[in-house]
DNA sequence: CTTGAGTAAATTGTCGACAATAAATAGTGT
DNA sequence: ACACTATTTATTGTCGACAATTTACTCAAG
């Protein structure tokens, strides 16, 4: 996993926000005061509004001028939404994974798969939704574009994290997602861009649903 | 258009600064000084930084911690990277249009087109480059996907212009696009979501391909 | 001449105070 | 009691100063 090590306490501060809103800590809607935090904190309100600047970066937080900073609201149609932008850029990822992923960073996304399978059928719902994200993880860091990893690792995989948390649909549908993740996988191995993409859209596709119709109840 | 109304001067400050970066008046790769900027400007450094920190999100600068910031440095990989994220974003955006747009909105597309095209053929190749924004524009607004809006206008749009004006390749490729804009219009007025994307996908791919065979010599 | 440690200069990070704006409250007239 | 205005209060925006860190420079040793 990648190590995002905080050097300024400006960092740290972002680091732990971020963690809390999108772990629901901070609850969605909610106002940041800047006075606050910063007594919370125990840091200035320099530190805090460059924190928040970076929170609004991630569109994790909303600001208005003069008035404040919420945590973004967040609706059903909010994250359908961003399962829409999600199937679009990781089709793209799994096409140019298929393109240019290194045979060997393919054996090693078999492996991680088989590993999971097993660990999965053992019942641990934790490791079912973080072998999910690592799976997804690789193949945007195998498509070996700067601009698509830098969206979606630092922008969109917290904004959906987020929302998952917040409307309380952590870690669904793993049982049948490990055959999706594997008929992937193999595309990507025969280089067939085509499908690897066909395939990881409709992989995205069918979680959107099935989160729309659970979103319905 | 979208008006982005500024009502702090960090607001001023930011739209100046991402507009001088875009328009290639600062250069690429060059250091952002705080003091100098906050000299040149005449406001104070929290202002300054308030803005550059929101150029950080914009992708437009990359900061380090206790170095500073500068304009991102812009290469061939970079552009092309960029129109792949374009593509698949874009695609997307033409499919939810095909949904989502009203009937009046495809009626003002279509009006719009045939105007561009007779200003084009006067030989004015601002309007026809301004045309060609307004006609993406549009079809990314017809997604009614805020998500997509938010990323592509706020973000994506303005990076591409970067890249293009500081490559030299503003405006190319004019006469052909006409008909591959009516093309799509066609299929988002037909209800064609599959069609739709497709087309825009390869109207997009097209410039990549262009672009990519520019910087060649 | 190059390499390295050590020092000096410049730049960024952080702080607390003040100014400007928006929200909440109190007061007045109808 | 209600609507509207004036005042107060609280919050954000901006500023200049200081601390921490990086970079540039000096100088001595190999």
């Amino acid at each position: 996993m990648l190590v995002e090590q905080a050097i300024t306490s400006a960092d740290k501060l972002f680091l732990q926000l971020r963690n809390d809103i999108v772990e629901g800590v901070i609850p969605a809607g909610q106002k940041l005061s800047e006075i606050e935090l910063s007594t919370t904190y125990q840091v200035s309100r320099a530190v805090i509004r460059e924190g928040i600047n970076r929170l609004e970066s991630c569109h994790l937080v909303e600001r208005r001028a003069n008035v404040g900073a919420r945590v973004v609201a967040l609706s059903a149609t909010g994250l359908v939404e961003l399962y829409d932008v999600r199937e679009s850029l990781e089709g793209m990822a799994a096409r140019l994974a298929a393109r240019h992923m290194a045979n060997d960073e393919i054996d090693e996304l078999f492996a991680l798969l088989t590993e999971h399978h097993s660990t999965a059928k053992s019942g641990e719902t934790y490791y079912q939704e973080a072998g999910d994200v690592d799976f997804h993880y690789r193949i945007v860091l195998g498509s070996k574009n700067q601009q698509l990893i830098q969206f979606l690792v630092n922008g969109i995989y917290h904004l959906v994290r987020m929302y998952r948390v917040q409307l309380g649909m952590a870690g669904p549908r793993v049982s049948t997602a490990y055959d999706e993740h594997l008929q992937i996988v193999k595309a990507i191995s025969n280089r067939d861009e085509e499908l690897a993409e066909i395939l990881m859209r409709r992989h995205i596709l069918y979680s959107r649903n099935n989160i729309q119709t659970k979103l319905s109840d």
